[in-house]
Parts: C-alpha cells; structure tokens; sequence
DNA sequence: CTGAAAGCGCTTACAG
DNA sequence: CTGAAAGCGCTTACAG
C-alpha cells in the first residue's frame, strides 16, 4: 500500500478516477485510522471535533464513498426495505408506492421493487437476506407462502390486511362501502349493485370481500335485500368495470344505482353506460372508491382513501421497527365520501319529491 | 467454530432458525471446501457431477441463501440496477418501469427505485456504489449534473433523449407529432393549437421541444403559419391540460383543432372543452400523444407508443453492457396514430365537403 | 478520544 | 476437479 502522500495533496489522487478511493484512503490523508473515519463520517460520538474536521475533508477531497456491500457485511445492516406490488400502474399501488418511497428516502433507505402479479414470488422470495425489511401492498392467498414470508426473518409490512406479526395500514373497507351504499340509498335507490373484485389471481386482496360486506350490511339495515344477479365481478381495470356493467346493463329489471370497488373500474362502468345509450346520474347512478387523479374529470362521486399516506405510514412503521427495535404496529386511515355529479335520487323518486342531497 | 457435526444430520442445525446458515456450513455439510460450494452453486465449470450434486443437496436443506453483500463485496459486482424517475403515477413513467422491472427480474437483477421530481437526487447520487448501471428516465437539464451521472463509472441508459456515452431508447416525438398535426390538417384544420409542457422543473423532457418541432414542421410543409397564441404551456397532469385549455378557449378567434403533449394532459383539455359548453370533436377536435390506458374511455385519438416497451429495451441494453460488456446501444421505437372519436372535420369544412377519414 | 485487530461471508487467482 | 489462502472494504468490541 503506497500511502502517506500527503505531499501531492490533491494531485496525483484526485485525478485517478479510477478506482474510488477506500475508507483506508481517507484515513491515511486525515492522518487517522480507518475506525476513525467510520466514526467520524457516521457522525458516532468519542471523536474530538478537531479530528472530525480533518476527516470530513479528506472524505470530502478523495469523493469518498463508503462501499454499501463492505458496511453491510460488517454491520448486517442493508439499509434497505423490499416493496412487493402487484401492479405499478394502478393508481392506488402507484400512490402507495410513492408514499414508501418518499419515506425511506428521506430515511436514506434504498427501495428495491418487486412486482409480482401472480403471486409467484412468493415461492423464491428474491429478497432474502437483501433488505432489512419488506412491505407487501399485496400478499399470496397461500398460507404456506404467508409462513414463509414471516421466516425472512426481517420485520414485515403489509397493506390492507392485518396479520399477527406484521405492521400494518389499512381503511376501514367495510366502513367506506357502507357510506358508498348508505349514500346511494339517502337518495332513493333501492335497486343497489355492486361490482366486486374478481378473484382473479393468488394474490390476497382483502378489500374484495370487506367491501362487500359493508356493501350488505348498508342494505340490511335499510331493509334491503340483496338481489344476487345485481352482485358481478371484473378485474380490476377500466376494461373490467366496462364488463361487469354490460352484464348489469342486461339485467331484466335494471339497478338504478352502481356501486364499484374501485374508480379505475367506476370509469369502465360509466363509459359502458353511455354506449349503452343511458345518461348518468339521470337514468342510473354510480359510486366508486379510491378518488382516483381522474375522478373529477369524470365528475364521479366516489369514497376518497388516501393510498399515499398509507403508503408512507407503513414505510414508517417498518422503519421504526429496524431503527429503534420496536414492534410491529397497525392503523387504520380514514375515508371520506366525495359527492359529484354521477349520484343522484333514482328516476322514480324524482317523480315524486325532493331528496336529501 | 464447530463444524464437522455431520451425525445430527438434519436435527440441530435446522431448527436453530436464527442465524441463516453460511457457505462455510454447507461446505462442511457436503464435506467440500467452501470454493467448491461457490463454483457448483454458481453453475461454474470444473465441479464433477457428483460433487455438485452433494452441494446442491447440502444447500438446500441448510436453505442457504448467498450473503448478497459478502459475494458483491468479493466479486464486486451488484446484481442492481437504479433507477431514477420523476413520477411514478404518471402513465407513461408506470409502464417504462414495468418493463424494465421484468426484463430485470428475469435477469434476476434487483431494481433500486429513486423517484426525484425536481433534479434535486443528482447532486447527491445515492446510487454510487450501490448499483451495476443507472437508468435515467428522465436527466437535469444541467449539464454538470449529467456529467455528474457519467462519473459514477457504471453503465447509464437514458430514455428519450439521446447522450454520448449512454444507452437509450426513445421514440422520434418530432415525427410522432408531425403525424399528429398531418391528421388534423388532413381533416381540413387550419387554426391548430399545441398544448406542450412547462419547464416546470430542473429535468429534461426532451419530448417537449421535439414534439413543439413536429408541430411546426407540419404546419410549415402545409403553408401554415403557426399562431402563437395558439401555443400554450402546462403542467404534466390532467389539471394542467385543463388550465392550457382554458386559455386557449379564450383567445378570440379560437382554434379548431388541438394537439396536446400527452394523453394525460388531453384528458383535462377534453374536460375544459365539455364544461366550456363546446363540443368534440363537432366544434373543436383534440388529439394527444401516448394512447393511455384510459384514452379509449375517453374516445381520444393519439399518437400510440409503447412504453412498456422502451423500458423493457432500456433495461436489455444496460444488461448487456453490464454482463456482455457490450458498448451503449440506442434505439428509436415506433409510434403508430390510433383515430377515435375526437378529432373530426372542422365546422366549416363540413359545411362544404366530405373530408376523408 | 483513538487504534490494532478480528471478523463479516463470500470470490478468485493460484497450486496441485 | 479441488482446496488453501488472500482479499474485498468496512464495523465493532476491546484496550489503552
């Protein structure tokens, strides 16, 4: 090792682009030892000022860097969090997504991205022994896979559903279907439909049957009883939505109002409505979920969650666990209802009388 | 240490659940050394059948997971790839992103996600040293922060904008939008406006400059002269479509036509359209630039490209430089018109004649 | 407040 | 085909 050149100051060093320069290198400008530096530049207590100074500037003069894979393995810390998405361009795993990742960088965690659609994953989990932790905006049906998640051995984050052991945020889905329905039926309807989420995958998506049961416990307590035939299933995307409303669409006696899981699939439902030749809210109504970016546009009412601070408030929680030990925490994060113009009182109660807004 | 305990074969050792197992465990396991383990785990040459057979056995019953930082810190090499983007809810941002997450899934390469909307990430690169190559999904219009980003020493791919040095695929916006303006003059337009971006930020959209160029040569090559109060800036988001729109609407002699930047934006223009009491594609025609996964909802003609697929060919190329050491490749991908329902003959123009389609 | 030394768990020439 | 040994570049008790 040639060292102690402290005569070319920052000649002959800076120049070499090469290879970047070692916590040793550092060292031996500042005149210290390399426990020394990782100290100092890690901001530990027991380093005179004086010394820090020094060792700050060498750092600062030679670019250092240190390497993320020699302090991982010397510390066992990764200083990143795995985030496993079933989707990256639906709104709600987006929002999600970025509410993580403004987070952790903010902690100046590294996110590593797994998208997994079918669940997949699950059976080869890539981020073992990668990340200090791992958040699933989504997890596998499978309790074995469940199982095998918890034996990473790393604290667990997920989203929407709660599982002993693991962090999590999620919204009271029985809840905000229940103020989606209950609102449906403020203004007159009776004839309520629903359109859910098609088990379409080995994903777990809990919101599926919660919003269905809020969906049924709005009707019971006004009396209503569920029409199965006015209960359908789409996948979740505008294409689905758009599907799952011919299919409501060619129910002998038509629902006068549509409550969807989600906005993206509400829009399928809406543009499916008007090529059917039906004006929304006049002939039919239609309630979604999520308060998509583009729900104004489409003047839809709808059940507004906030995915991004869900999604930071997770990040969060997994933070705090790695950090400062603690253990796994939930909450719950509010919805609230947002009136546009796609709901309004049922064709036949207009006839009759003025509704409640 | 104490190995060689090859009696309780399958007893004490996995059930101490705590302490993953090391290579050195399964060296001793399969009664190898632990180079050995490494080669035939590695599918490297020079391990007898026999040998790699009793490694394989031996690692799969410890469950034995390579340290990540351990083989990167030896082997120097990282298996991640970074990558950088402004928005992550942005369609065309999701898909680049999901394209390149699978190719580098099936790299088995992780993927490191930094979101940065203002340049702010590049003065501080937190990938240094972390990753096998950056992807840039969008640069600092800032000359020495790109230079910045050269210095990392690692393979870079940029998407939409072409540097020396650097891998990168973009589609040819000027004839994209060239395309977009010749569909509306050959309806019979005259008066044609151009929504385009804001320089909102210190990033480079070079797509904005080289569609504002395609406008213009369209306009050129048919004797058009461009009016510049026809030429209006806006955000990336439907909202700014909507202000673009506004104030494009209240410019006296109003355009019949307008090409906007991108479907997202278009979305908001169509709306402002709708709530102005004007109607698409009767009174006013409107195209936009991605063909969104909700621009069929919206009936909206665009200029189609995929970019799924450039993230997807982004992401090969800078896994060619890392594991071929092959050079910085570039492409350009395609763009293809998709016509629907809101772009007509103008009102005049019907007045007269049939126009083609 | 500082340093010498061990150790984290792999990979890779180098010998054999 | 296989192993001993050095080395990757840090962090962390342990002494002083």
């Amino acid at each position: 090792m040639s060292s102690l050149n402290s005569s070319g100051h920052r000649g002959t060093r800076t120049t070499r682009s090469s290879a970047p320069s070692s916590i040793q290198d550092v060292a031996d400008l500042a005149r210290v030892s390399s426990a020394t530096v990782s100290r100092a530049l890690r901001g530990l207590p027991n380093v005179s000022p004086a010394t820090r100074q020094r060792v700050l500037a060498a750092a600062q003069e030679l670019h250092y860097i240190a390497s993320p894979s020699a302090s991982s393995l010397a510390s066992g810390r990764m200083s990143t969090v795995g985030v496993v998405t079933p989707y990256i361009s639906r709104w709600f795993f987006a929002e999600v997504l970025s509410g993580i990742e403004q987070v952790l960088q903010e902690a100046r965690f590294d996110l590593v991205l797994y998208i997994d659609v079918d669940g997949k994953l699950f059976q080869s989990l890539p981020m073992k022994r990668r990340v200090d932790a791992v958040l699933f905006l989504t997890l596998p049906s499978d309790t074995p896979d469940v199982a095998g998640v918890a034996a990473l051995g790393v604290p667990v984050g997920s989203l929407g559903v709660e599982i002993a052991g693991f962090s999590s945020v999620s919204i009271d889905d029985v809840a905000g279907a229940e103020m989606a329905v209950n609102h449906l039926i403020g203004l007159g309807h009776r004839r309520i439909a629903m359109v859910t989420l098609e088990n379409d995958s080995a994903l777990e998506f809990a919101t599926r049957s919660d919003r269905a049961t809020g969906f049924h416990a709005a009707l019971d307590r006004a009396g209503i009883s569920a029409d199965p035939a006015l209960i359908v299933k789409g996948y979740s995307s505008v294409e689905g939505g758009e599907a799952a409303a011919a299919q409501l669409l060619s129910v002998p006696e038509r629902p006068t109002a549509i409550f969807v899981q989600s906005d993206e699939m509400a829009m399928g439902v809406l543009h499916m409505i008007r090529r059917a030749g039906l004006r929304c809210p006049e002939e039919i109504s239609v309630i979604g979920f999520d308060d998509h970016e583009l729900s104004s546009v489409f003047d839809l009412t709808t059940v507004a969650q906030s995915a991004f601070q869900q999604g930071a408030q997770l990040a969060r929680f997994v933070l705090d666990q790695i950090l400062l030990g603690a253990g796994p925490q939930r909450k719950q994060m509010g919805t609230r209802l947002v009136i546009r113009g796609t709901t309004a009182p049922p064709a036949e109660a207009r006839a009759f009388a003025y509704s409640e807004t």
